[in-house]
RNA sequence: UGGGCCGUCGACUAAUGGUAGGUCAAGUGCCUUUGGAGCACUUUGUCUAGGUUCGAAUCCUAGCGGCCCAGCCA
C-alpha cells in the first residue's frame, strides 16, 4: 500500500538516504515498502548514541513512506531484563517516534531452530564439540589461516541428532556449539565457521526455561531482518566486517534479502557512550543510577531538562557519515539551548543570595513589578513579581572592587533591578571574616519599571528576588561528568573512572526563587534569567522544590573575565 | 603483521568530474530592561606524492595517518 517516496529535496544530502533512494529507483525490493527497524539489546538504558540510530532508523524510513519496527535483539539472557525492555520502549516514544510492530529477535528462536535443521541437512553447518578456548586456537590469527575442527565433517545424520540433544538438554553448557560451515582460512574471521548456537542454561526474560540453546547475534540478526522483510538494516560501523556473513546466511536459506548497511557512532567530547561503561557507573554508583542527570541516557538527559526537539536537532546536525569524528559538548548545548530559549518561560532566582536594603524605600511596602514570561513569546504574557525594601541579589553580582570590564553593582555605582528600578550603592556591611554580607542602596522612585525620565543609562540589569516573599529551593548543578574530552584517555593502569569529575554536582541547599515558582511541576522548564535553564526535578515535594540546571546560558562576561586575567 | 572501513575549516557535515558551501566553535561590530536572545560581518579547509582529464575533494596508483576484527557478547 505505502508507495516509496523519493526524498524531499530540502534535506542535505547523507550516504544512506542515497542508498535507499537508488534502491528505489532501481526497484531493488520491487513494491515492498521501505522497512526499517531499531535493535536494541535490553541490556541497558539508552544513550544519546542510540538517538542518533533512532533518528536514523525511523526518520528514513519516514522519508520513503516506509515503517519501522523496534526490535529487541534478546538473544543474551545472561545481560537482559524486562526493566530494559520497558525504558527502551519509553524513551523511543519520548524521543518522537512510535513503531509499527514491536518484535524480538526471541519472537523467531522456533524460526531460528528450523532454518539451522536446514543448514545442516544442507551440509552448511555442523555440531563442534570444541571447547571455547579451543575454538579459539583453531581460529587461526590476524594473519594465519584458521585450521578445520575435526568434527567439521560429521555426517548429516550425526549433526542433526546431536543438535535436537543439545535443544533437548542432553549436554552440559559449553559443551558443543553449532558452526557454519564456510571457510576456516577466510581473511575475514567472522567467515571461520562462526559459532550459531551456544548451549547456555540461563532463564529468559520472555520464554522463560524454553530454550538452553541460544543465537548467536550473527546467526539471530539477519534472520530477523529478512523475517520482517527490512529492506534497509542500518547498524554502526563495526559490524561491517560481519556483513559478509549477515549475506551468507541469507543466501543460504533462500530468504528475503535484507540490505545491512553500516554507519558511523555518534561520540562526544566529555562523554562515555558505552553501555557497558554507563553500566559500570550505575553499579559502582558513580553516579544515581541510569537517570541520573550526569548520564547521558535520555532518561538521564530528559531529567536533566533537555527536550527531545533538542536532542533530535542535533542529530540532524551532526549528520551522518563513516568517518569516526567526535562532536563537541558545545553543539549538543547549542541545540539545547536554541530549543529552550523558544520554550522556557523567564523567572528569576538567586542561586547564591547577598542581602540588599534600600535604605530609602518605605519600610513595609510592597509593590509588584510586571515581568515579561518569554520575550521570545509574546503570547506567553507577563506576571507580577513582588518588590520590597530588602532583596536578594546574587552574589557575583556585586564586587566591592569591581574589575576592569565589570559592570554590574559595586560602591557608588548605578545599576538597573530588572522590572523593578535604579539603585546606587551607598555602603556595604561586613562579617567577622571581612566578606560582604549586606549591600545598602538607595533607589530612584522615579525609575519605576526600570527606566530613568531623564534618559539615564545604567551598564547592566541584574536580577533579584523580594527576600520576604522568596521561596526556598534545592538546585543542583551539574558540570561535566569527566573532566578530559576523552574520558578514556586515563594513564596506564587507569581508566575512564579516573577522568571522572569530581565537581559534576554542587548542590545549593537554599537558593531563593519569586514566590510564581511555588507550584512548579516536576519535569517544567525554566529560564532563571541570566543564569541558565532549570527544570524541577521529580525528587521535588510539596514546599521543597528540586531543580536541575540543564545547562547554563552563554556567559560573555567569564569570556571577558577570562581574557582580563581577573577573578 | 592479514582483512575491512575511513581521511574536506578547530569540530561535525555538503559538494556524486564543473563556483569548496552549511552548522557549531572562535573573533568583530550593531542592538539590548537577561553580559541572554537577535542581526551583520570575518578568519581558518580538500592528508602527501604522482597519474588520468579541457577540468579532480570526487577517478587511478603509491605512501602516510586513524578506526574496526582473533567472544560460545551485541
Amino acid at each position: 500500500m505505502a508507495v516509496n517516496a523519493p526524498p524531499p529535496e530540502s534535506r542535505p544530502s547523507n550516504f544512506l538516504r542515497d542508498i535507499m533512494a537508488e534502491d528505489v529507483s532501481s526497484n531493488r525490493y520491487g513494491k515492498a515498502p521501505i522497512q526499517t527497524r531499531f535493535p536494541p539489546e535490553p541490556n541497558g538504558y539508552l544513550h544519546i548514541g542510540h538517538a542518533k540510530a533512532i533518528c536514523i532508523d525511523f526518520g528514513l524510513a519516514d522519508d520513503f513512506c516506509g515503517k519501522t519496527n523496534l526490535r529487541f535483539d534478546d538473544t543474551n539472557p545472561e545481560k537482559e531484563e524486562t526493566e530494559y525492555v520497558e525504558s527502551i520502549q519509553e524513551d523511543v516514544r519520548w524521543l518522537g517516534f512510535d513503531w509499527e510492530r514491536l518484535c524480538y529477535a526471541s519472537d523467531y528462536f522456533d524460526q531460528l531452530y528450523e532454518w539451522a535443521l536446514k543448514l545442516i541437512r544442507d551440509g552448511k553447518a555442523y555440531v563442534c564439540d570444541l571447547t571455547a578456548e579451543q575454538v579459539r586456537e583453531y581460529r587461526g590469527t590476524l594473519t594465519e589461516p584458521g585450521k578445520n575442527s575435526p568434527y567439521r565433517n560429521r555426517a548429516i545424520a550425526e549433526n542433526l541428532d546431536l543438535f535436537q540433544r543439545m535443544k533437548a538438554g542432553e549436554f552440559p553448557d559449553g559443551a558443543r556449539t553449532l558452526r557454519a560451515k564456510i571457510d576456516m582460512a577466510s581473511p575475514n574471521l567472522n567467515m571461520r565457521d562462526p559459532v550459531m548456537y551456544r548451549i547456555l542454561r540461563a532463564e529468559h526474560h520472555r520464554t522463560g526455561n524454553k530454550w538452553c540453546i541460544y543465537a548467536t547475534y550473527d546467526w539471530a540478526h539477519g534472520q530477523s531482518d529478512s523475517i520482517e522483510n527490512v529492506t534497509h538494516s542500518m547498524c554502526s560501523l563495526e559490524f561491517a566486517d560481519h556483513q559478509p556473513l549477515y549475506n551468507w546466511f541469507i543466501e543460504q536459506l533462500g530468504i528475503f534479502p535484507s540490505r545491512q548497511i553500516e554507519f558511523d557512532r555518534l561520540a562526544i567530547t566529555y562523554t562515555l557512550l558505552s553501555k557497558r561503561k554507563l553500566l559500570r557507573l550505575v553499579n559502582e554508583k558513580r553516579v544515581a543510577g541510569w537517570t541520573d542527570p550526569r548520564m547521558p541516557t535520555l532518561s538521564g538527559m530528559r531529567r536533566r531538562g533537555y527536550t527531545p526537539e533538542a536532542i533530535r536537532n542535533f542529530v540532524a546536525a551532526v549528520g551522518v557519515s563513516r568517518t569516526n569524528g567526535i562532536v563537541e559538548l558545545a553543539m549538543l548545548e547549542h541545540f539545547l539551548r536554541e530549543d529552550l530559549n523558544k520554550r522556557a518561560p523567564r523567572v528569576m532566582a538567586v542561586l547564591k543570595p547577598l542581602k540588599v536594603v534600600i535604605d530609602n524605600y518605605p519600610k513595609g511596602q510592597v509593590e509588584e513589578a510586571e515581568a515579561v514570561n518569554n520575550p521570545e513569546d509574546a503570547s506567553a504574557g507577563t506576571r507580577k513579581v513582588p518588590f520590597s525594601r530588602e532583596l536578594y541579589i546574587e552574589q557575583d553580582d556585586f564586587r566591592e572592587v569591581p574589575p576592569k570590564g565589570y559592570y554590574r553593582l559595586s560602591p557608588g555605582r548605578e545599576v538597573r533591578l530588572r522590572y523593578g528600578y535604579f539603585i546606587t550603592c551607598n555602603s556595604v556591611v561586613k562579617n567577622d571574616a571581612g566578606e560582604v554580607v549586606e549591600v545598602h542602596c538607595a533607589y530612584d522612585p522615579a525609575t519605576k519599571g526600570g527606566n530613568a525620565p531623564d534618559g539615564r543609562k545604567v551598564k547592566s540589569t541584574i536580577h533579584w528576588v523580594s527576600a520576604s516573599h522568596a521561596i526556598d529551593a534545592e538546585v543542583r548543578i551539574y558540570e561535566n561528568l569527566f573532566s578530559k574530552e576523552d574520558p578514556n584517555d586515563a594513564a596506564a593502569g587507569q581508566d575512564f573512572i579516573a577522568n571522572l569529575n569530581p565537581h559534576s554536582l554542587e548542590v545549593i541547599a537554599n537558593a531563593k526563587l519569586e514566590p510564581s515558582l511555588a507550584k512548579a511541576a516536576p519535569g517544567s522548564r525554566y529560564q532563571f534569567e541570566r543564569l541558565g535553564y532549570f527544570c524541577v526535578d521529580p525528587d521535588s515535594q510539596l514546599g521543597k522544590l528540586v531543580f536541575n540546571r540543564t545547562v547554563a546560558l552563554k556567559d560573555t562576561w567569564a569570556k571577558v573575565e577570562k581574557k582580563h586575567g581577573g577573578r
